[in-house]
RNA sequence: CGGCGAUUAGCGCAGUUUGGUAGCGCACUUGGUUUGGGUCCAAGGGGUCGCAGGUUCAAAUCCUGCAUCGCCGACCA
């Protein structure tokens, strides 16, 4: 490609809308352009970079053994009625109405459609198990669209659905999934991690993330330090202390804090240490029979943060989770929330298993400006639960049982689910088993962030000049940046016939044949982070000499030019 | 959806306090100059100042409403 023939589009200065550095980089090395809020448009470099994404995740899911289709951005809405997300999806979910009056949706995920399918063209347990898969838009409506093409209310994804007649084969393809997961972030040249993540709503039992490591993601993965396991922090248990609850020394004492409505109050005016308080956290409970919800106090060590999607699968507690109003605290308890405490409560009482083994401590005494010292459990507070309620902390005991916790940042790029039998019982999705008898499929399913992806090796790749691409997905393998061609008899022509020999050579090559000046022509192939430059000018030449530059050492290399075609294939592509 | 902020040329911004013929840098066009890291000089094109209404002799500037965009939060996956 040349450039005098190509949309290079770069910037010199980042617009001002955007805030995190892969979004600043897209836009200033001309790879997309906003068009509405959440919604863009691909220049030509972008699009060479997402073609090379989605080529490694095909090649890499065909190698697995799934099987390409396509399937519309359309859907119509009796199959969302018939699975139940009609109206289970809210209004991400952009509905609309044909000319005849008929309802749609935009898809924002394909089980419903797949499932259709494969109901309607899979009969026997003979053609089973099979993995379907496809690379196309998606569309949410995003309630919050931000940091550019990484949460967009329209999005390349692909998504994978296998269908299965045991819980054992589900679990073959499964594991077989996760593996062409790691091929395939392995291949794109990216720092990530499979991490133990929620099912969400989607349902199902098992669910991995994968994450690109980065400061900027939205994600936090806690890791052991001592073996492999990794789990996004809302689904990493925090387990009980290894120490058992000191004895009581102290006694009951009420004492007024007129100026502490927080832990950190607390700590500022009366000296009490977060570690050695608890705070209470009211949210509604359970409703009853009578679709009366009643109130639940979550006890947590002043330090530690509450697990929202912990504390909603707790019995008790009402799903969504949903913390009380003030009015409703005042109601029930006659002090207001900054004088909370578990002494004398009458509500049920979780108490987090590292608040349990608190001896002596301070909390709220549900009586305006005033808290309690020297509490303990058992004593003081006798009728509660202790359940894992609590966000783990750096340094936390792994699950796992070998080594301790440490926090990072990840981008979610990749999700893979054993979905179970939600879609293909509500949509009445069987096969005729050995036996004759129809049964039910297990599905799982397996969904990669195509256009994410581009945006996450950015933040994972990028450095004061621009990005720096993993060579596997830059938008061209190497530039040509000819010095001062149009004042030059040699340089042209050896410019072009390299150009040409490496093309022929299987290289994406970009040629900077623009009449610009060479730092401008620099400053451009750093900023769309072209991997290797080519420089070609009248000082190398007399030793029949050209410049091969790695934009990520900064290592210079003096090639021949009779054998510059093979050496430089090997460098880039090696 | 709540809170905050922004909206002036393709991009980045000034001008708004105190109403008086719309500016700067980059980019673009032309000519010259320069040429191994974003040259320099000169000339030029480009804006119903987000939209609608109001106040005024006069509105980018003051008032009202709306829209769009962004940030924080909640929500969702």
């Amino acid at each position: 490609m040349r450039t005098s023939q190509y949309i290079l589009a770069t910037l010199k200065e980042t617009p001002s809308d955007a805030e995190i550095v892969s979004h600043q980089l897209m836009l200033r090395a001309g790879m997309i352009r906003r068009v509405a809020s959440g919604l863009y448009t691909w220049l030509p470099s972008g699009l060479r970079v997402l073609r090379k994404v989605e080529t490694i995740v095909r090649e890499e899911m065909d190698k697995a053994g799934a099987i390409e289709m396509l399937m519309p951005v359309i859907q119509p809405a009796d199959l969302w009625e018939e699975s139940g997300r009609w109206s289970e999806f809210g209004p991400e979910l952009i509905r609309f109405t044909d000319r005849h009056n008929r309802t749609f949706a935009l898809g924002p995920t394909h089980e419903e459609v797949i499932t259709d399918f494969v109901r309607k063209e899979i009969s026997s347990y003979k053609q089973l198990p099979i993995t379907l898969y496809q690379v196309q838009t998606k569309v949410r409506d995003e309630r919050r669209p931000r940091f550019g093409v990484m949460r967009a209310r329209e999005f390349t994804m692909k998504d994978a659905y296998s269908f299965h007649l045991s819980e054992e084969c589900l679990d073959a393809t499964y594991k077989a999934m996760h593996q062409a997961y790691c091929n395939i972030f392995e291949r794109l040249g990216l720092d990530y991690r499979p991490v133990i993540a929620d099912t969400g709503s989607i349902g199902g039992s098992v669910s991995h993330e994968f994450h690109v490591l980065a400061e900027s993601g939205e994600d936090a993965i806690a890791f052991s330090d001592g073996s492999d396991y990794a789990a996004n922090i809302e689904k990493a248990e925090a387990l009980a202390p290894n120490v058992s609850r000191p004895e009581a020394t102290k006694e009951l004492k009420a004492f007024p804090t007129p100026d502490a409505k927080t832990i950190s109050e607390l700590k500022k005016h009366y000296g009490v240490k977060p570690h050695r308080g608890v705070k209470t956290l009211i949210v509604y409970g359970t409703p009853d029979e009578n679709d009366v919800r009643g109130l639940v106090a979550l006890v947590l060590r002043g330090d530690h943060d509450l697990n929202e999607l912990k504390a909603e699968k707790h019995p008790l507690v009402d799903s969504p989770l949903e913390m009380a109003t003030e009015a409703d605290i005042v109601d029930a308890i006659g002090a207001k929330p900054g004088s909370l405490g578990p002494v004398g409560l009458s509500m049920p009482i979780i108490v987090d298993r590292t608040a349990n083994v608190m001896a002596d401590f301070v909390a709220g005494a549900n009586k305006d400006d005033e808290h309690f010292s020297g509490i303990n459990w058992d004593r003081d507070v006798t009728n509660y639960e202790v359940a894992d309620i609590r966000n783990i902390v750096e340094g936390d005991a792994s699950p796992c049982g070998q080594g301790n916790l440490q926090i990072k940042r990840g981008i979610e790029v990749g999700h893979i689910f054993q979905l179970g039998t939600k879609y293909s019982e509500a949509m009445k999705a069987g096969v005729l088993s050995e036996s004759g008898k129809n049964q039910v499929m297990t599905m799982g399913c397996y969904g990669i962030g195509v256009s994410r992806i581009v945006a996450a090796a950015i933040e994972q790749n990028n450095d004061d000049y621009g990005i720096k691409w993993p060579q596997p997905i830059a938008p061209f393998d190497l530039a040509i940046v000819p010095m001062n061609m149009h004042k030059s008899h040699r340089i042209p022509d050896i410019a072009n016939n390299l150009y040409q020999g490496l093309k022929d050579a299987g290289l994406d090559v970009l040629f900077d044949d623009r009449k610009e000046r060479p730092g401008v022509m620099f400053n451009d192939m750093e900023l769309i982070g072209v991997p290797y430059t080519l420089v070609i000018g009248e000082r190398n030449l007399d030793e029949n000499k050209v410049e091969l530059k790695n934009r990520h050492t900064g290592e210079k290399l003096m090639v021949d030019i009779d054998t510059a075609v093979e050496v430089i294939k090997a460098t880039v592509k090696g």
